[in-house]
DNA sequence: CTGTGTGCAAACTCTTTGCATAAGT
DNA sequence: ACTTATGCAAAGAGTTTGCACACAG
């Protein structure tokens, strides 16, 4: 049940982003990329460090995430207006929103196609696409 | 010049809605459906009431945009995290969202399409699907 | 050692709420 | 009159910031 054995490609994996492997990022960065894709908010994942008996403050997590975002390990997910979502699945895809609990699934890239695209205003380009299934319980 | 002129037809609006026809509904509704589509934050909309000489409290702004999306009048659209926008076209649409101005445009229901739509998981229905072109200024 | 990262608390933005007053029917 | 809406100010969520201290290289 030991957890705090030495992580070295962790340490690497931090180091190839750029980030300076401090034990938080350390932590931070097991507890979001250690188990497939994930998609969490920053209260979400603080609590998470809590119960693990990480010491992180909220202003760190916050910065982690924009840092981790800005490195491209993480992508930013808009679905619901009063929370951000970070997804730790990078690549294109769309996602699933489950209201009721707040959740948010991925959607294979390959699952969905957007056609007939229009184009974009003059003046602009098409930065991305972003297509949100909402869900409800079934009744 | 005159803009204080009765409105009988705004009236019937509101009525029929369900809604009481005070004079802040009265000014709001003709501020959001006088002019084409719309689509608006609460702090935008309380400065164009503001500017119009209308004297309307930012929580009655909320609350009315909030009254008037439970009677179909406005539908919200998630685009942004950190603001909530209405947008006065409750029709089956989508999207393009101006990042650097955060300003929003209807995407006609019939120029774009969704293909290959995944299944709901298990439990699930799909309550709607929502597709938002984020665009940037073109090089 | 030197510079970057962290923690804390306070500040900030957007939004909601509670309650006394005002307005609609 | 009776009921519902409004305004204000305060509270609330989520997020950001400033600065002293701690830690990685």
């Amino acid at each position: 049940m030991f957890r705090e054995a030495p992580r070295p490609e962790l340490r690497a994996f931090l180091k190839h982003a750029g980030l300076r492997p401090t034990r938080q990022r350390m932590a931070l960065a097991e507890l979001l990329f250690a188990q497939g894709n994930r998609h969490v908010s920053a209260e979400a994942l603080h609590e998470e460090a809590l119960l693990k008996r990480v010491g992180v403050s909220l202003a760190t997590i916050y910065n982690t995430l924009h840092q981790f975002t800005a490195a491209g390990l993480l992508r930013e997910v808009v679905v619901d207006g009063s929370r951000t979502y970070f997804d730790t699945n990078t690549s294109d895809h769309n996602h699933f929103f489950i209201e009721d609990d707040g959740k948010v699934l991925d959607i294979p890239g390959e699952a969905l196609r957007v056609g007939n695209l229009p184009k974009a205003p003059p003046g602009y380009e098409i930065a991305r696409v972003d297509v949100v299934v909402r869900l409800r319980r079934a009744r």
